[in-house]
DNA sequence: GTGAATGCAAAACCTTTGCAACTGG
DNA sequence: CCAGTTGCAAAGGTTTTGCATTCAC
């Protein structure tokens, strides 16, 4: 289950290549070429690719751009909510500039990772939020058998 | 193993007790010692730990154990639906014993971890599935600020 | 000019693997 | 006896860190 492309069924909205700059400048960082490649990169090609997949394509326009900023890049990203992280296995950790409300399916036979559409509201989800507590994101994760691998079985 | 040793600090209920020989034996795996231990350190302090974590606790009550025996009791028990994974961040993954529906949160501030009851599936959560795909598992994740470090802000 | 961001390389960390020895049925 | 499991040590992969240099404001 490595190296395994993930898909994406959604349509990117327009103005998210701009956002960077506001968003960025808005969380007290610095815009800079490197975290519009990696931003881009992201955007280019929706199939939660991990820090390392995005270094690789990255390089084509950026070829000195080097590992640990592709990971200050992203941790840029995330913090002003224009990334997600997506921790779905024990492997890498994958990132998906989809801030839509979708969850994540991962197939336990190919691993491919499949976006399902929808939301994950605290009120809708049914699960219970304590007194007190301050819910900010919720993730939803789904495990199981894609339509390819169901048919198999 | 009847002969039960008073010498863990945990006292884990008898039917759990019993499982994973029934669970592991129909998964086609074979109870061993370490796999107990295992499975009595997570039941012991449900805090998810981190498999490192596990295999200090482990080592409390059997110091011989490698942490490779960890990663493949952890595995084991997965397998046979005992325990969780729980992927949460870039570190490294915690395991959880609790196989009622909950959802994790964390708290971004500090990084305790909560579980929070309740249901968490596909009808009510708000998602589609697209047709075809099989779901097994629905994980939820939750981010956001715990009641303590919501007070500071 | 100054603090923030970068690139590099090394370190730290987490997880897996190969293999000989052992174990439980 | 035999397949499955263990312990060890080494390898593999991912992420972080330290520091000199460069960059954006």
């Amino acid at each position: 289950m490595k190296n395994v492309k993930a898909r994406t069924v959604f349509v990117p909205p327009h103005r998210e290549r701009d956002a960077i700059y506001e968003c960025i400048a808005e969380a007290g960082l610095r815009p800079t070429p490197q975290r519009n490649v990696v931003y881009g990169v992201l955007l280019g090609e929706r199939d939660h690719p991990t820090a390392d997949e995005v270094f690789l394509r990255a390089k084509h326009s950026k070829p000195d751009i080097s590992m640990a900023t592709v990971y200050n890049c992203l941790d840029a990203l995330v913090k002003c909510d224009l990334v997600k992280q997506v921790n779905l296995d024990r492997s890498a950790t994958r990132y998906c500039p989809n801030m839509g409300e979708h969850a994540h399916f991962q197939c336990e036979e190919c691993g491919t990772i499949t976006d399902f559409e929808g939301t994950a509201k605290p009120k809708t989800s049914g699960f219970r939020v304590p007194r007190g507590f301050k819910v900010k994101q919720v993730e939803m994760s789904i495990r199981g058998l894609c339509r390819e691998c169901a048919k198999k079985e």
